[in-house]
DNA sequence: GCTGCATGATGAA
DNA sequence: TCATCCTGCAGCA
């Protein structure tokens, strides 16, 4: 279930198909009008911004939001696709098959349209941008900074278990207004966002728990690890993880580690 | 087998 | 604030 680390993850992978002819097809039917008119078209850039992909096809771009079941997933182009797969893309010499299933979006937009996007996202940990319009925004608001952090016109491509973990590992209460952080509280969680995305991309998921030194590399078939997010207790104090409905999402903290 | 929830987001009310 | 869309899966009967 995607985040933004999981569409930066895509675009890394599907850059090999990047500069070639792509067949696209709709297996499902939904899609079958925009597969047919980027069918056997040259792929010019793959690239993710917050939790949107985009193809860009010379003359039109292909944009994908894979919502919340949403997935993209390579299989062998021999095989047959599931018959619920959106959109199909294979590589011209039929290496491999990338199936897109269950998207909230897929759709074919025009250059301006994906200009607009970029100017209504705020920044992206994954892309090296400037967090300062980010910070600029939190320090005059005085929304949550839960409720900010969703925000993707405030930062592109926090979810919810980001969300959570990320406030955890600053000890900042989700409920706290934007405009109550400090300089080092704002720094505390960009740092944090970066690397824990960073290693989200690296590892296909999200894990958060800093691995203790000695033990190794955490086995990637382990169960992943969380300080709060559908958590019980806090892993620092043994107290009580709380959990409330934060707007639409439900929020995760522990009371001691992150006051009020 | 059925229900409802989930790492998301939108549009109506 | 609510209903809605998309699917997989946990939890229940």
């Amino acid at each position: 279930m995607p985040e933004g680390h999981t569409l930066h993850r895509l675009a890394g992978q599907l850059r090999p198909l990047v500069g070639g002819k792509v067949a696209a097809s709709s297996p499902q039917g939904r899609f079958a009008e925009g597969a047919r008119h980027i069918d056997g078209r040259r792929l010019e850039t793959v690239e993710a911004i917050g939790k949107h992909l985009l193809f860009d096809f010379e003359d039109v771009v292909l944009h994908v939001h894979l919502g919340l079941a949403g997935s993209m997933f390579a299989s062998d182009p021999a095989g047959e696709p599931r018959p619920g797969v959106r959109l199909r893309l294979v590589d011209e010499p039929q290496t491999v098959a990338w199936n897109l299933a269950a998207p909230t979006r897929c759709e074919l937009w025009s250059h301006e349209e994906r200009a607009a996007l970029f100017n209504r996202l705020g920044p992206d940990p994954l892309r090296g941008d400037d967090p300062q319009p980010a910070f600029d925004r939190i320090s005059r608001s005085d929304r949550s900074i839960g409720d900010l952090l969703l925000d993707q016109a405030v930062v592109a491509g926090i979810g919810n278990v980001f969300r959570a973990e990320v406030l955890y590992c600053c000890g900042v209460h989700p409920n706290r207004p934007g405009r109550s952080l400090t300089t080092a509280e704002l720094s505390c969680l960009w740092e944090t966002t970066v690397n824990l995305m960073r290693r989200g991309v690296r590892e296909g998921r999200i894990s958060t728990v800093e691995p203790s030194p000695g033990d190794g590399p955490e086995p990637l078939d382990a169960p992943a690890a969380r300080y709060v997010y559908k958590q019980e207790a806090c892993r620092r104090c043994g107290g009580a993880v709380t959990s409330w409905a934060l707007g639409p999402r439900v929020a995760y903290a522990c009371e001691t580690c992150q006051p009020r």
